[in-house]
DNA sequence: CTGTTAGCGCCTTCAT
DNA sequence: ATGAAGGCGCTAACAG
């Protein structure tokens, strides 16, 4: 119970504030003897400095914000793990903010919960790129999780076009020549990497063909497109991510589509249940917590003065399990 | 970009400190043509006033403490996301500490974090009630999550005796009498309550029998004790969780063991991911983001002087789907 | 080496 | 209705 102020221990170990200030901070200018008693007194009334009133003398608060457009995302859920161990093997503490997909206030959740803290880690798929940009030297020290170099922040990101490519060559030395590629609803940062990787594939191999169904993020809906899907008579099908994969795969089955005999699904990301869909669902894994390991790395290396990368990227890697197979006849 | 100090706002609109406070504080005591004018400069310069220096005089910081054991672990996520949702929804934010399992920091964690915030939302089921009742009172305002009721914090928790039973007597209900608990390893409190109830339906059903197979909380533990399950002779096995059923689901289908005909497999908590494995899981179902909504509706309650029940109870709802059949032969 | 004195930025009596 | 002054709890010059 860390009732105690600094007035008190000071009067206890009879000395003054400052006395007991510098011993609290290691401060070596403190004989011996006396830090040791001041010690003893702080330890027995349990005295730790109030975090408040050093933040506000400091100008730090040994926190930082962290803000994702949805928690209910296992990557976005994985970001913020290895996020949130690093820092706290760090001493920070992490201020989280959920915006529930709702755009227009990231901008504004960034900047108030930066006031309470050091700096903001942001996780904005979805924001205007000229929001961003002129958002982001309002909040600096800032770090953008999943965006193309930004200006005033660092950024790390999964690179999402290669690891489309690798799923599209995958498809292709099955034998699959015509794709459907069920995007996220919204334009996304990342949903705008995925249609440039597709648009490139097609173009280098003018015998693949990509037919884009407008989707969601989520099981949901991925069940919704199913019967799009199935008119297309695409062959193969690349989700949004592993959610929509998921929610695809099982209305397809329902139906009575064989995956992957009649239709191969792929997913995007990488989560873990992905493993134990059935059939088990060939994805490309992002290594979430690694980019929010690196996300704070490269915050503290801000917070520290060090110079930071720019730009981190991470490359996600194909996992092939048995939601693909050769394309059918 | 909050640079903009009071005092400036104050200068600026050639008034005193304590106006521009009042203004912005909505004190009604201001003359309307005054108010105005310093809103007009306020918003002009972007002022907005310093949390950490409000903080400190006013002795709240608007923001909570979460202490969770485990941010991958799917249930502490939805809690973690129904608590924050509510919490934002009243204007609190939400300082997120994951203790990793590690319990003997759980009540450092709560004790550091109290510090910089107005009250602590503690979910810690391994800690020992003895250690918990003693934490409590030196973080107070405390709201438990998923503990039995205790002396000095309103608690939100399911009720997992109930929902135990609920399984069992689905069980039973299809024929099986030879059960197999797959425990976590850990003792913890939820995992009392559903050993507690076991005893209680084996007491009351003399032909039931249930064999404790100790195992951990995830997918990897599950699988691992798939031989113990199957050797366990036992026709219907209770996974500690839908992570462990998932992870023992797919081992076991591995072997060649068809679920439901030859074992029928019940996991706990239903996250969403128990409807999409193969078959999909019978769970009882937790309803995770309600209690963290409730949870934070009882600190909201403490925090603003309200009494607040003491105790909150949800019962999980069983859902039946078809990792569940009739006991073989 | 230690104590005294200013603030950090804001809110709030207390006067006026 | 407004301003001046004190203090929230602590750290950091600045003096001794």
């Amino acid at each position: 119970m860390p009732r105690a102020k600094i007035t008190e221990v000071a009067r206890e170990a009879g000395v003054s504030l400052s006395t007991v200030s510098r011993v609290m901070n290691g401060n070596q200018s403190v004989d011996a003897a006396l830090a040791e008693r001041v010690r003893e007194v702080a330890a027995r009334l349990g005295y730790t400095a109030n975090p408040l009133a050093r933040s506000l003398v400091l100008g730090r608060t040994q926190t930082i914000s962290v803000v994702i457009p949805d928690l209910a995302n296992p990557t976005f859920q994985a970001i913020l793990r290895g996020l949130s161990h690093a820092a706290a093997k760090d001493g920070y503490h992490v201020l989280i903010s959920d915006t529930e997909e709702r755009v227009e206030h990231e901008s504004e959740v960034a900047t108030t919960t930066r006031q309470r803290t050091d700096g903001v880690i942001l996780c904005a798929p979805r924001l205007p790129q000229d929001e961003l940009a002129a958002l982001l030297p309002t909040i600096a020290p800032a770090v953008v999780i999943n965006r193309g170099p930004q200006e005033n922040a660092p950024t790390v990101a999964a690179d999402y076009g290669t690891a489309i490519m690798a799923l599209i060559d995958h498809l292709r030395g099955l034998g699959h020549r015509r794709l459907a590629f069920v995007s996220g609803a919204v334009s996304s940062a990342s949903g705008e990497a995925r249609r440039r990787a597709l648009a490139a594939a097609c173009d280098a191999d003018p015998g693949l063909e990509v037919i884009e169904i407008p989707g969601g993020v989520d099981f949901d809906s991925g069940a919704a497109v199913a019967s799009a899907v199935i008119d297309s008579a695409a062959t193969a099908v690349l989700a949004f991510n592993d959610l929509v994969a998921m929610g695809l795969l099982s209305a397809v089955s329902a139906r009575g589509i064989r995956v992957p005999e009649q239709l191969s699904i792929v997913g995007f990301d990488g989560i873990p249940f992905a493993a134990y869909t059935s059939p088990p669902l060939t994805t490309a894994a992002v290594p979430a917590a690694d980019l929010g390991r690196n996300a704070w790395a490269a915050m503290h290396a801000l917070l520290s003065g060090a110079d930071p990368v720019a730009t981190e990227t991470f490359i996600p890697e194909l996992v092939v399990r048995e939601s693909t197979g050769p394309a059918p006849r």
